[in-house]
DNA sequence: TCAAAAGTGTTCCCGCTACACCCATGA
DNA sequence: TCATGGGTGTAGCGGGAACACTTTTGA
């Protein structure tokens, strides 16, 4: 006989907000872990899709119906004992996302890495291993983008990749890197004045998935801003 | 209700042997897809944890028990028709090997990736997908000592490369960087004569795990060797 | 007129590439 | 002695780091 498993997606989804790397989660009412953070997740449905329940997922539960959030599969959590209840083995989703306002209606809600010392389950584990996959992928794709809204400057980008990895960059040579890069920004041919001093040039997303040759952080020695 | 599914872990093993890149499979005797070739998998058991299944997996069906075989989980695969019998969700792990016998009693056997053009259920995509993630595996880790023997020469370190990413590299330039990359090669302090020529110095792998800066495969222009 | 942020030019340095060259073995 | 592959030296180039400098706005 095969055995069979209670399998749920949980999503990690990332923003970058007050200046801060935020993941979106709520706060359990009962047992087990009442009081916790914990990640929006679900069951998958017998018929569905992976991706699919990794949509659903983000709509229904974290709230968050056709929103811009780009999804890609996270890792797999499979120990037997991760939910104390029963054995519930656990697909990962990774989502990055602009600032968009968290559902009240959800009870979800953005939070700092910083509040999230204690969660539920395993759940800090699955937000780190999240937070690693968006630093490396920040490095070697065009993902940043994914963070910031529909028309951005050059410098909103610079701040996300600063508030991701911790680290300050240098403006005037993240500027020539991210312009030059082919298909890594299409410029509007809007400008902007919100972020002070002489009006930056406003861009899109462009077409191109990886960043060769990549850019790489910083080492650790460089401190955050 | 939550709906239970059974959960497999599939095993996508590569080596490099007679100067090609090879998978582990098995030819299927019974439908569905009788005659094609298979990845050794199996399902998990209910008090198992997941790299632990792998593990057993490697053991038990592919036939390398105890092997020295690198094992990471690659990505997993649920949509709900890869298996026309029943639904099942595939938990691949991606392995890496050195040049071992194929067990025979387990029906296994090395394949070149040229004759798995046609393979069972959804292997092919899962195996390409084991393969795209060595090739890039080559470039920001030391894993490619993992498909040599416990002592290698540079040069066969380098076969290896070239073999994997299907570019040749230069012979010199390739020293220099392995050899220079800080805790990627211990040396035993032997040589060898076994390539002809003057002797080279045999290595094993160092604890470094990742090599900083990376080593970038050439662009496709560059032909295979 | 000044502060602030955008964007450009320039210099230095490091790492990669290409290739000339020497070394140590077997045949 | 020659063929074969191992290993070193070195010049050139391209990209990143650092930073001086100009541009364009709001106050």
């Amino acid at each position: 006989m095969t055995p069979r498993i209670p399998v749920s997606v949980d999503l990690v989804v990332l923003t970058v907000r007050f200046a801060e790397l935020c993941a979106l989660v709520w706060r359990r009412d009962r047992p087990p872990y009442s009081g916790r953070w914990a990640l929006s997740g679900g069951f998958i449905h017998l018929d569905e899709d992976l991706p699919a329940a990794a949509a659903r997922v983000l709509a229904e539960r974290a709230g968050l119906p056709g929103a811009p959030v780009h999804l890609e599969q996270l890792q797999t959590y499979g120990y037997p004992d991760r939910d104390p209840r029963q054995r519930v083995l656990s697909v990962a989703y990774l989502g990055l996302a602009p600032d968009l306002p968290a559902s009240t209606e959800a009870h979800m809600s953005w939070r700092p890495l910083t509040e999230l010392s204690e969660m539920a389950f395993d759940h800090r584990r699955i937000m780190l291993d999240g937070i690693e996959r968006a630093r490396s992928k920040l490095e070697y794709t065009s993902l940043g983008a994914a963070f910031c809204p529909p028309a951005f400057t050059v410098a909103e980008l610079r701040r996300v990749y600063e508030i991701v990895w911790g680290r300050t960059l240098d403006p005037r040579n993240f500027h020539r890197k991210v312009t030059k890069a082919e298909g890594f920004l299409v410029p509007t041919g809007h400008s902007t004045t919100r972020d002070g001093g002489r009006p930056a040039m406003l861009y899109r997303r462009g077409p191109a998935e990886l960043l060769r040759p990549p850019m790489m952080r910083p080492a650790k020695d460089a401190v955050r801003l």
